[in-house]
DNA sequence: CTTGACTCTATACGTAGATATAGGTTGTAG
DNA sequence: CTACAACCTATATCTACGTATAGAGTCAAG
């Protein structure tokens, strides 16, 4: 029989069988077609999606926003100037979010470097390099 | 009377008055001392404190993990070489980030360009990119 | 000295995202 | 044939993170 059955997709994947199961029904993952006895028969690269769906989670999107990023391929029928300028607006996200990343980055490597050296650290470098994100 | 009151301080950031007080309960705002008849009065940091948290949280860091990374401040009698290390697992874990983030950046860019030309298409770039990440 | 907006604690409820369980079917190894 | 693992649906339960409500105290304006 083609392709993966439910709990190969999990295994492979790493998560649990029930959450394939509950991205599918979210329609995070396409409704897998069935076999004769009703068992779900996924194509290959649902593993991937799978994995797509975990990493994306992990940087704060929902599985609503990850539905969204998932559906930025253009369907035949999907205007082409709607497409991108959904993707436009993701792309600020993201954006965003590596800024704010690399305002931590910095503060932790200030962090890190005044560590090595002699004195105390004595105030919380994390805040602070945000305060001055926010001033500059 | 000293400090701002829950009220003041869930304002100014931005947050329910309830959450203000539940990231005491959980230890992420220092326990807030209090006036004669029990008010909190926060210092005027603890605005800051709770945006922090609010950033780092659209970044998908758990309460949890925002609590460590506000311990990251070398306390008095904290060693300096544990700091160290605590620092450079938590930048580890951000730069994981941000090369996720940009595999996706890359990603909408691929999407954006090739939509304002002619072709369809007819892909998930979205995907393509983080497997491209992935082999390499 | 009352009224209204604020505070307190304690407890209940809500939502997102899973994860577990119950009761039943299928597929395969012995 | 039997047993055992993996599957099915449906429903219940769990955790993290809030948010709301109840019942009572505080404070400033009029």
């Amino acid at each position: 029989m083609e392709g993966l059955k439910v709990g190969e997709v999990a295994k492979q994947a790493g998560v649990n069988l029930q959450t394939v199961r509950y991205y599918e029904r979210r329609g995070l993952l396409p409704r897998a077609p069935r076999t004769g006895s009703n068992y779900r028969a996924y194509p290959e690269d649902a593993v991937r999606r799978v994995q797509f769906i975990k990493r994306a989670q992990e940087l704060g999107f929902t599985l609503q926003e990850i539905n969204e990023l998932l559906s930025l391929r253009a369907a035949p029928q999907t205007r082409c100037a709607d497409v991108r300028r959904r993707a436009q607006t993701k792309l600020r996200d993201i954006d965003d979010r590596v800024r704010t990343l690399q305002g931590m980055r910095k503060a932790l490597t200030k962090l890190i470097g005044e560590c090595s050296g002699k004195g105390p650290v004595t105030q919380c470098p994390i805040l602070e390099a945000l305060d001055s994100e926010d001033e500059k």
